[in-house]
This record gives C-alpha cells, structure tokens and sequence, in this order.
DNA sequence: ACCTGTACGCACTTTTTGGTAAGCTCCTTT
DNA sequence: AAAGGAGCTTACCAAAAAGTGCGTACAGGT
C-alpha cells in the first residue's frame, strides 16, 4: 500500500469552523464535490462560463471570445459542463448549423461567484512578476 | 503558423459590460492573468488555500488534511502560491525543521471568495451524477 | 464548379501534471 | 547503534490534458 493512500486513511481531525459541514467532503477525495470543482475551476471552464454570463453566445462566437481554446478542448468544456447542468445547449437544426449556448441558472448563481474571483486575479496579476511555469 | 494561433491574432471584439476592464484581460492568451487564475483555481491550489483559511497551519498538518495531495504536489502548490502572494512561509531555524504557513492579506480576500464557490459546488455536486472523467 | 462557414467527432502527438520512491540533514528516541 | 521524524528536493515514469489536423453535411456566395 503507497505511503499516502495509508495516510488517507487514518482519520482527517474535522476541523469546522467557516467550512462548516462540507469539510469532511472537499478535503477528502473520492468525493463528487472534487470531481465539480475541478470542472468548474479549470481554465476554460471558469472562462467559459464567464464569456456566457454575459448572455447567450453561438459556438463560433465563444471560439473567438475565449482567447487560445482549441475547438477540441470547447467542444469538451462545454459538453462537460451542460452534463454538470451549469450551461445549456441549444440546437436549431437549420441547414447551416445553430447552436446557442447559455448559462442554466445554476450556472447563473456560479458565475455571479466566478467574476468577483477572476477580478480578484485580475487586480494582483499585476503585483508580481508570473514568469514561471506550472 | 497553426489555424488557433491565427484565429487569436484576430481582434478580439471588446464585450464589456458586467466584465467591464478586464474582458481584455481574462480573455487573452499572453496575460499573466490566466496564469495566476490557473494557479488559484486548480485542484490542489484551491484546497490549500481553503485549509489555510481557517488559520495557521505546518506542512504535516496541510498534508494530513489535503486528502489525498503527495509531497511533491504539495511542496509545489506552496511554492507556486507563495510565489504569487497568496501564502507566506515562515521557517524556523530550529533543530526538527518547523515551518507554519499562513494566508497572506490577498490571500485571505481572497479564500473569502472561494468559500462560497466551494459551498456552491458542494450543494450542487450531489444534484448530477458525475461520473465520467475529464 | 469551387470555396467558405457552421458545429462538431475522431485519431494522433505533444505537453503538462502528478505519483513513487529515494535521499538529505540534523537531532531525538529506542 | 539504529531508527525515525521534520520538511523538503530530485529523478524517473505513468497518466491525463490539451493541441493538431482531418473529415463531414449542406447551403450560400462568386
């Protein structure tokens, strides 16, 4: 047995004071909780789901909006976060393709959390110097 | 010159209105913006941050309650997320190494806006089964 | 007749991330 | 005398994420 697998396992002291409740989840893997936030708080989804707070956009206009996304890795984000019920699909099967996107309300509620955080980022991103990597 | 690469070097048009100033930011590649957003919102650097919200703590006590993070991830999360401003590292030269790390005041604000969100993916994560990866 | 735009899916390769295990220093405990 | 613990670092390797390019269907423009 790996050293930290057996150190998972001995009991985690509940430490609750503000994470009141949800901190045996989060901080425990093989949670659901991680599997959401790792989506919710990767890059393009966080930017995904900031470019459709401002409102409904097709395809074509998130592929120019989010800077750098590949069509693979869009295709993916959102397929991924319309299966976690944050964003909406919705296709016209017109002749040339239609598709719109929108946040679903949870997703509303999500990004009205995410804009005060990525103001945040954007505020002291300037403060020091990021050049190295990971 | 790859087609993404090309399709960045297009202008981007400016949407601002709820993301007023920081559009251009955010959304572009290049920005140092997305490097620290990346650094706060991944997996590892959002549960260290939330375990130093609650106070002071060692490194054997954030490796006990960051369930399931190996040294290596944790040593360079910690040193990433000091890098940034976000924790502060305070090391003892005392004989058994005894090292605290603490949320800096930027990192304080903000572990304030990542309790909600974490609170968000908490009530919603048991909504959807979340089942496949990626 | 040919090319472009739309919204993807698929296969392949590259890059990044993360895990495992070992080592290290200096001291205390057994 | 040997073992172990604190707080890391490094080397090596596996796994996952992401990028690249190709194909597709059909319509409209030139």
């Amino acid at each position: 047995m790996p050293l930290n697998q057996l150190r998972n396992s001995l009991a985690v002291p509940a430490t609750d004071s503000v994470l009141e409740g949800f901190a045996d989840n989060v901080f425990a893997e093989q949670c659901p909780s991680r599997t959401l936030l790792t989506h919710v708080t990767n890059k393009w989804g966080t930017l995904v789901i900031l470019a459709l707070s401002e409102g409904t956009l097709r395809w074509s206009e998130l592929s120019r909006m989010v800077g750098g996304i590949s069509e693979k890795m869009l295709a993916q984000t959102l397929r991924t976060l319309e299966a976690d019920g944050v964003i909406r699909r919705d296709a016209r099967p017109v002749v040339p393709p239609f598709v719109e996107y929108s946040l679903t309300d949870s997703g509303t509620e999500l990004s009205r959390l995410l804009i005060p955080l990525v103001q945040w980022v954007a505020v002291h991103a300037s403060e020091n110097a990021q050049q190295q990597g990971s």
